[in-house]
DNA sequence: CAAAAATAGGACTCTAATGTCTCAAAGTCA
DNA sequence: TGACTTTGAGACATTAGAGTCCTATTTTTG
């Protein structure tokens, strides 16, 4: 790895994170406009990142590695997969924003080949506790795991969403989103 | 109303159909991509709306009238709170690219004051129904209306999106929309 | 068929955003 | 402190897309 100075490390995650920031909430913003969230002339961030396209690249592979960690955390290889599936649930909403940046990215396969990104073979993927679950009897079995984990990034960007609005308050996503993705809508015994 | 001749009114509407498709796909699509999907030239589109404003605003109208049309058709104001929401989740899916258009859109809120769209007073709200649901007793009290139409979005546009990607076939997509929305992915007894 | 309406296909202009560069100022660190 | 790194602020040049306008065709319609 290039052997980065604190400094320059430290600008170049403000702007890889004001630039998630300010794209989840408005694809078409500006350069300017995230200059200007990550307190930087936009002449320093064309410093760091000479494209657009090389901007976003980056944020999404800054999001997603960060998205990867959170999931790490989460151990959802371990102990049961219902409350696996919780854990992963709250980490996920806990990278509310990140998420809803790729979320909004419409072919985020596409742009993580040109990324050369490749997620890390130790952490575990969502699609493995899908399978997982349904193989241990607590997710049906008649949903498709693709499916499934669909519904999982449409929740939490749901939840996120929903707070961004102020319908719910911070500590309420979570429980909104777990609930639902669980138990569905309709009146539980 | 402007009595507009027949050929003009279709052009019209060709021209807002291929707005929301191509913009359902991808926000920063170019007037002339939306030209060539109308199969007009690009002049002609700036004869009929002047701004790109003022035809993504005329887009959004015309897919939530739309989309207002299947609810009216959907009668969700009729029999059992839990059958009406199954027609209502198919009707949405129905018009599901016009929904993932309007889905993408940032603040739709925002547009419609501007494009001055008022709903119809004598088509029932998705809100309405769900708080019938709850009134009785089919629907999880525990969740706020806000949060399950929201809930209603997010899973129509998931439906629509894995059908474009081909994870899920066309008859296939109401089913999961459904299921998942009714009881969440854990196993039913 | 003939008049009227509408469109295609350009050639333009204009603008906002992008991308490049320079230099003085501010900061970092031995 | 003094050498260095990094930044801010701004002046450009370039570009892609938006918007305007005109003319020759095509399509519609009476």
């Amino acid at each position: 790895m290039s052997p980065e100075s604190g400094t320059r490390s430290r600008t170049r995650r403000a702007i890889l994170a004001a630039a998630a920031a300010v794209l989840a909430r408005d694809r078409a913003a500006t350069l300017a406009d995230i200059a200007d969230a990550a307190d930087v002339a936009r002449s320093t961030l064309h410093r760091y990142f000479t494209d657009r396209d090389e901007l976003v690249r980056a944020a999404i592979v800054d999001s997603l590695s960060m998205v990867e960690e959170q999931q790490k955390a989460a151990a959802i290889d371990q102990g049961p997969a219902d409350e696996a599936m919780r854990r992963l649930l709250v980490a996920m909403v806990d990278a509310g924003e990140r998420l809803a940046f790729l979320f909004a990215d419409p072919d985020l396969a596409k742009t993580l080949d040109q990324a050369k990104w490749d997620p890390d073979p130790a952490v575990p993927g969502t699609l493995d506790l899908i399978r997982r679950g349904q193989a241990e009897g607590v997710f049906d079995p008649g949903q498709k795991p693709e499916w499934v984990q669909r519904v999982i990034w449409a929740l939490t960007y749901s939840g996120w969403e929903a707070g961004e609005k102020g319908e719910l308050a911070r500590h309420e996503i979570a429980g909104a989103v777990i609930r639902t993705f669980e138990a569905g809508t309709l009146t539980r015994p």
